[in-house]
DNA sequence: ATTCTTTGACCTTGC
DNA sequence: CGCAAGGTCAAAGAA
């Protein structure tokens, strides 16, 4: 934390300290009952969690490529956040290094068994199963299908069980990120019509956008328009207009714009800033940061809580990174995922909707 | 007229 | 050193 370099600090982990327990989500979830009621509150006692940074960006692949993914490619929010704190440590020997921090909201299926899992395990005031069921029911959505269903099959099975329980602490916090995003990502998701990105609250410029090999979407190149900000943002999307990741770059080194971006008439995304950004802005303040990441993911579903970020760095070494850097990070690492692996999957996939329940257990 | 998106080309980086 | 992929630039077009 100390290091803080300037330009390119580490990423600070913003809302971890003041972030809004289980407990606060559930009341997010409450707000946002329509949609997210089948949410389940999570435990309320989460560490703080430090994570491990993963230097590289690795690509969730959808489908095919779900089976192994490359190590630590992804890892909890809560990772990111911890990263960020051990980051500033840590990583802050190589000033130039860029945090980036990925985002990918999977599209997210939820199967009837995780369901009744939910349902099951959720303390589950009965009353939610009805909820879940209008859930599954929008979880049919033909797009979701198409992508949620293989990934959700394929995680599933990839999924050490294990890791679930290494990672059920952590789920929870994971959850808990995921749902708020979700929810910053309900509010402001109309504004998120297929072409912007989700809106951070930033305002975004797109400069680029390239076919990326390893992914069947494009990716989207965004800057942020802030005169000085150098942060910039990846998006990919999924044809349904969901996003199939996001990864940004660097940090904002100005407050979110509380008004109304731009002129752009178009009512532009950010009419939700002023709420979520409250919550984020507390939380951020003026760091503001790119610890957040929407995703709106279709108010189709209205539930794409599933989310992992990452947290590049610019460093090539990912191994040292992640085996040390990690640890060392935080010393304490606790987090994470520490694990690097099972974190990723276990990120990637259900676990966190799964987890929850368990965090509630526990 | 202004601003933003699109898109092909060019540059950078990693293998 | 060369190649491939990723990332950025900037002109052109659209809103």
């Amino acid at each position: 934390m100390m290091d803080i370099e300037e330009a390119e600090r580490v990423v600070v982990a913003k809302p971890v300290a003041s972030r809004p327990t289980c407990s606060t989500f559930k009341s997010f979830s409450e707000l946002l009952a329509g949609a997210i009621n089948a949410s389940p509150p999570i435990a309320p006692s989460h560490q703080t969690t430090v994570s491990a940074i993963r230097p590289k960006t690795v690509r969730f692949k959808p489908a095919a490529a779900m089976n192994r993914p490359p190590a630590g490619s992804v890892s909890s929010q809560a990772d990111i956040f911890g990263a960020a704190l051990s980051n500033s440590s840590d990583m802050s020997p190589k000033p130039d290094t860029k945090q980036s921090l990925i985002y990918k909201p999977m599209a997210k299926l939820v199967s009837k068994t995780t369901v009744s899992l939910l349902a099951n395990m959720g303390n589950g005031s009965t009353s939610q199963q009805q909820p879940r069921q209008s859930m599954e029911a929008n979880l049919q959505h033909p797009n979701h299908e198409k992508f949620g269903t293989n990934m959700s099959s394929s995680l599933h099975q990839s999924i050490p069980r294990h890791a679930e329980t290494y990672m059920a602490t952590e789920s929870c916090k994971v959850v808990q990120q995921n749902l708020e995003e979700d929810q910053k990502a309900l509010t402001s998701s109309n504004t998120t019509n297929g072409d912007r990105p989700y809106d951070d609250g930033y305002n975004w410029r797109k400069y680029g956008q390239k076919q990326v090999k390893g992914s069947e979407f494009p990716r989207s190149y965004y800057k942020c328009t802030h005169p000085n900000c150098p942060v910039k943002k990846k998006v990919e999307r999924s044809f349904d207009g969901q996003i199939a990741e996001i990864v940004y770059k660097g940090e904002h080194n100005h407050s979110k714009p509380q008004l109304p971006k731009r002129n752009t008439g178009s009512g532009t995304q950010q009419g939700s800033d002023g709420m979520v950004q409250d919550i984020w802005s507390n939380n951020n303040q003026s760091e503001t940061n790119e610890g957040r990441i929407e995703n709106n993911q279709n108010d189709t579903t209205g539930l794409s809580v599933r989310s992992a970020y990452h947290v590049k760095a610019p460093q090539p070494n990912d191994s040292a990174l992640i085996g040390g850097a990690i640890n060392a990070g935080g010393g304490s690492l606790e987090n994470s995922c520490g694990l690097s692996g099972e974190c990723e999957e276990g990120s990637k996939g259900f676990e966190a909707e799964e987890d929850e329940p368990r965090c509630k257990r526990r």
